[in-house]
DNA sequence: CCATAATAGTGTCAGTAGAACACTAGCGAG
DNA sequence: CTCGCTAGTGTTCTACTGACACTATTATGG
């Protein structure tokens, strides 16, 4: 019985809403196997870290991200999916607010960038298909959750709301269904502010629930 | 960088419908830690074989049980979960067909034995979670998806579907807004037979996509 | 054979949620 | 002050959901 022959690595599926649409970060890889190919960030799991603290530390440390919503989505451990030996990894997806996402002040990676995931790269290992599941995940979890609200700033118009629902679904939303939609739900809160930029200013709102 | 020290195990939360309440399979453990406690089915994962042909092992080797519905939960891998070491599990949860489940003629396990979800003995390590995780998932699930026909017969009645239903939601349903419901949604299909117990003999129905 | 016990099976109405659909309002730029 | 641009707003129809009570059919037992 080889038990103990499996590693154990998290990867994890960011995702931010950038020029209206929903991309993906990726890694350019500096070491073989899959070698300049690009990846999702991850990497082994301490012995003595939950698996959440891993996945929080590898982002922090591989792309300077922190304070990010973070869910656990889906173990993956076919024994050919890394060429290395066995591996196991638990895959995360985490949400960047549209207004932190282009910080990628990374220490590990040699290259970092944001890829629209209807135009991504071949990428490595079989994170193609851990990246189908969290955007699966996420576009579920959008319809019955408030997951919506992490990708964007404390305040924001419900465009910009509007907007990041049809950049998720994939499709156009009607807005008047829509802000009737969000209203009723009462998640949200009209602000004193309006926004600044634009032709006629629009209303900023904010979530009710804490962050 | 322990990189090598982590053991991945599988666990399995083994549904049926039996007496009209959602049940839970438990193994009573024969060695330490937690000896003579009950615990979920599950065991290592080999080097050569998937998550999934994990689980089905396991099933197969310590309760006899082949050809279940098996989905993937959740991975619960906190360091201190195990006082053993440091053991990540891959959490699954599988749905017996309730005139498949008290076969129980288990090979590794000493004793085995259903029980209802609300009459749970204490089990060992975070079992307990799993099984919380599991039932929320199950009853998630059965709103949106076809689930709940894993846990009948091939043939079964719309009231036998419905106290499944109640049995897993934990709540009493209106019969003429169940079957309208079911029967609107297509899924499933008269036959010509009727059962034979009972006082007045009810039809029974087939679900129409493979199992 | 008739009464009883037990479960099968059936329809309506009211309230709610979702989809389709087009125009006016307010601001900045030129 | 006109144009361009985005913000913001209601109604109607349809489909689904939930509440609600009685008749039909069989087996059993007196």
């Amino acid at each position: 019985m080889s038990k103990h022959e499996i590693q154990v690595t998290v990867d994890i599926v960011v995702f931010t809403i950038y020029q209206h649409r929903l991309n993906v970060l990726l890694i350019q890889r500096g070491i073989p196997p899959f070698k300049w190919q690009y990846a999702l960030p991850g990497g082994f799991v301490l012995t003595n870290e939950t698996l959440e603290a891993a996945a929080f530390r590898e982002l922090r440390e591989e792309t300077g991200t922190e304070n990010v919503y973070l869910e656990q989505l889906f173990t993956f451990g076919d024994p050919k999916r890394d060429p290395r030996g066995r591996v196991v990894t638990v895959a995360f997806y985490a949400l960047v607010p549209s207004d932190q996402s282009p910080l990628l002040a990374g220490t590990d990676a040699a290259a970092a960038g944001w890829f629209p995931v209807d135009e991504l790269p071949s990428v490595a290992f079989d994170h193609h298909e851990i990246i189908d599941y969290a955007i699966n995940r996420l576009r579920n979890k959008l319809e019955y959750t408030t997951v919506g609200f992490e990708l964007l700033p404390k305040k924001f118009t419900l465009t910009a709301l509007q907007v990041l629902h049809e950049a998720i679904l994939g499709k156009a939303l009607d807005k008047r269904n829509f802000r009737r939609k969000i209203l009723a739900l009462g998640l949200v809160k009209a602000t004193k502010e309006m926004e600044a930029t634009g032709r006629k200013p629009a209303r900023l709102y904010s979530f009710r629930n804490a962050r």
